[in-house]
DNA sequence: TCTTGAATATGATTTTTATCATATTTTATT
DNA sequence: AATAAAATATGATAAAAATCATATTCAAGA
């Protein structure tokens, strides 16, 4: 569904709104451990949706990475889509491409609906709304 | 969602639901190319599936693989599992585990509902089910 | 029973994904 | 200006998934 690249580049934007701001950024180091993906790996995701502008960084002595507030209203699809590509949850489920609407594989009708809706709330709920969940108690970040 | 495997395998199954029987059986190389999948590659494909007795073969001249009753009779998704093995569609949508329920990441709220539809579809939508549809020209083959 | 046509078992190779390592660049602090 | 602390760029390695290749086994038909 998700790649372990995605999913680790999730937690790690969500920990980082949960626990960095543009006067306290967090540190690899300090990112890595508490959502347990090896450092030099979540570091070159964090890399990559800095380049997006998914997630903001600085360099030097007190630096390091944040989320402000344009970062924030980012829909959590376009993180799968920096880290994993646009076609991963695109594809058809019987082929490699994706689906052909006039022609319609025998798994289409069954499922496209509700691969529709996984869809959809990737591309509506930002990461804003997925913090909210978390600080009203309703989620919870896994390790 | 599904590997490659998984999606050649499901196409392979259906191809001989729809065009082989216990006295006109089919061979790999009359498989491969209809469906668009290398030999070599949905032959072993196959032999998984004829381990699990999720296709039936038979070796030596006039042999081939093709599908029983029984055979027919297979949910999808125990393709899918004999193929990608049962965890694949199962893990959390955050994690590399499994859902925890009792502490659910913030995607599961949101995505749960949908991703138990497609689990369920593909447990109770049978070969013979998704055949139907292709003969009653409501789903195609795709190659 | 010999030959031939098929699946099967097994394993090698290639490609992709995941992971690790490090030299370079930038910037706050002294 | 010099130092040190951080991200960044780049690339190497490892593991997994996808693909390819082939020798072996089994069964039908001559
Ligand atoms: S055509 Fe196969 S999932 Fe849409
Ligand atoms: S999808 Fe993450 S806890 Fe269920």
């Amino acid at each position: 569904m998700l790649s372990n690249s995605s999913k680790y580049a999730i937690k790690a934007v969500l920990f980082l709104a949960l626990n960095a701001s543009e006067k306290k950024k967090v540190m690899v180091k300090d990112i890595s451990e508490p959502i347990n993906v090896p450092q030099a790996y979540i570091a070159k995701l964090l890399q990559s949706l800095v380049k997006e502008k998914i997630v903001s960084s600085a360099r030097g002595p007190k630096g390091g990475f944040y989320l402000d507030e344009t970062n924030m209203d980012h829909p959590i699809i376009s993180i799968v889509n920096v880290i994993d590509g646009e076609k991963r949850l695109n594809s058809c489920l019987m082929s490699l491409k994706k689906c052909n609407e006039e022609k319609p594989c025998p798994l289409h009708n069954e499922l496209s609906a509700s691969r529709a809706q996984i869809l959809n709330s990737l591309r509506s709920k930002t990461v804003k709304d997925l913090v909210k969940e978390v600080k009203l108690g309703n989620a919870f970040l896994p390790i």
